[in-house]
DNA sequence: GTGAAAGCGCTAACAC
DNA sequence: GTGTTAGCGCTTTCAC
């Protein structure tokens, strides 16, 4: 041992994981590295996994399944220990979920499938955009707009049903309009939702994802619309500074390092055998802000 | 081969990587992932890494030299084949720099010691420096602040060179007390930073990282100071949305994807013996974006 | 071409 | 305790 020491010895991970048949590494699977969310909730696993002393090997899908399913795949070698994924919205088949799933201790976290069971860190997505919905209709709107993205997944679904929910409650029309579907972060959005706008003459947008939210703000310049005199906007969000843009964006805040936290503290404990519930669902609660942006 | 197909048989990597010593493996060693320069160059890192059918581990330090090291001498184990870092601002030795340099193939990006020999992809902070400092003087400034960071770095040592030689030339005052220093995103920095507005009383700032110029608009608004009458401001910055910003905010642009990507290629032309140059610096250019905060 | 065998560097098991 | 050994699953070499 002190000869190890002298000689700056480093085990050779590889025969190591060989022969102990683990990895000491997990995988995270994100649309992409370079959103607010996700790196935030990113820099929650890494802080868990360094504490655990285990390596984090990052993955991005950019939204394709078809790279989701490869990725996958390539995990069913051992590569890793375990798996953090948020899916992409663009789906092409289920099954690699449940074989790995099967071989490997996984959690979804944000974002997940209504139909693939497993352990699942959400948040109060319904909620949220109930909640939200009602805080523009409180501030007078009644032309309520909503900006939909990641329809193909539960996450989506649900912030959906809560926007028509709270429409519905308080006997607002909820017609096919006013709400922009694919419309997912390409270029065509931002003129996409500048058509919805200058058309629809929504006074309130709920905007299912920052990326969405944005572009409103660029349209409302353009279309010389004051916000919120004319629309007022929320958005789910992680922008930190909300508070600094013109006007202040009211966001519904998700609590990105405690979901990246609380997922990788459960997959250890998938790995100590101290996790016991194969298939459930926990959710930790957003945040509403509200800020000048939805302000009556 | 038939029957592999059929099996989905998936070759064990640990077997595959003992055998051949390597790992199909790169590590990108950073400060923070939660950050918009970081995570965008990660963003382009991953992507070239897929290309080649490699994986990324991810490591940050948060800016601690001992993190750093206990990182870079774990991968001295050959877990790795590559080696991309931005290093720390904290330094607690640079041995192991050279250490890892003589095993593994390694690249710096953005960030580097000058006494440290090494393939550097940067940018022109010098220059960039002196030609937002130029601007601020142009934009009618005459007590021009800097916040400064990264002071151990040549990236920062760069940064506060350019402004220096920029008030030089202009025959501007350079009085110690209009620069902030070790103020790095900790809390108090933002009472350092309303404290030094409100005593020293500059007309312009140049802020050397993003995390320093938002706290000026906070401070700003506190000391009812107007952006740009009372205060112009610029900041080294990759914020999306500066655009968006009350008001829009002045930045200097780093190609951030094109430095991860840049760093990337190169690190695989050293695997494949396609680059000879142990030692060279390669700079892109950053672009100075000049919105309202600036103008005069 | 086809097949057998050695060995990468560790670790766990077993014998002493 | 202390020492020896087998074998994780590949890849490469060497013999045919």
């Amino acid at each position: 041992m002190e000869m190890a020491k002298k000689l700056n010895y480093e085990p050779n991970p590889f025969a190591s994981s060989l022969r102990r048949q683990q990895s000491k590494t997990i995988a995270v699977i994100v649309p992409e590295v370079a959103n607010n969310f996700f790196s935030l909730a990113i820099k929650a696993i890494e802080e868990v996994a360094r504490a655990k002393d285990y390596h984090v090997l990052i993955y991005q899908t950019h939204e394709s399944g078809e790279i989701e399913a490869s990725f996958m795949t390539s995990l069913l070698s051992g590569r890793v220990d375990g798996v953090l994924i948020s899916p992409a919205s663009h789906v092409a088949g289920k099954e690699y979920f449940q074989k790995v799933r099967e071989k490997i201790p996984m959690v979804f976290f944000d974002r997940d499938h209504a139909d693939i069971e497993g352990v699942k860190i959400t948040t109060d997505d319904y909620d949220s955009a109930y909640n939200a919905t009602q805080h523009l209709v409180d501030a007078g709107c009644k032309t309520i707009g909503y900006l939909a993205a990641l329809e193909t997944l539960t996450t989506g679904k649900k912030r959906l049903q809560g926007y028509q929910d709270a429409l519905k409650n308080n006997n607002l029309m909820c017609r096919a309009g006013l709400i922009v579907s694919n419309c997912e972060n390409n270029e065509p959005c931002r003129s996409k939702i500048k058509d919805f706008i200058s058309e629809q003459r929504p006074d309130g947008i709920l905007s299912s994802i920052e990326e969405l939210a944005l572009p409103c703000y660029y349209a409302c310049k353009e279309l010389q619309l004051n916000i919120p005199k004319d629309l007022k906007l929320i958005t789910f969000s992680n922008l930190s500074h909300a508070e600094l843009l013109n006007p202040p964006l009211s966001t519904i805040n998700q609590p990105a390092f405690e979901i990246g936290d609380e997922a990788a503290t459960i997959l250890f404990k998938m790995f100590s055998k101290r996790w016991y519930d194969p298939n459930i669902t926990i959710s930790l609660k957003s945040n509403i802000i509200k800020r000048e942006s939805t302000q009556s």
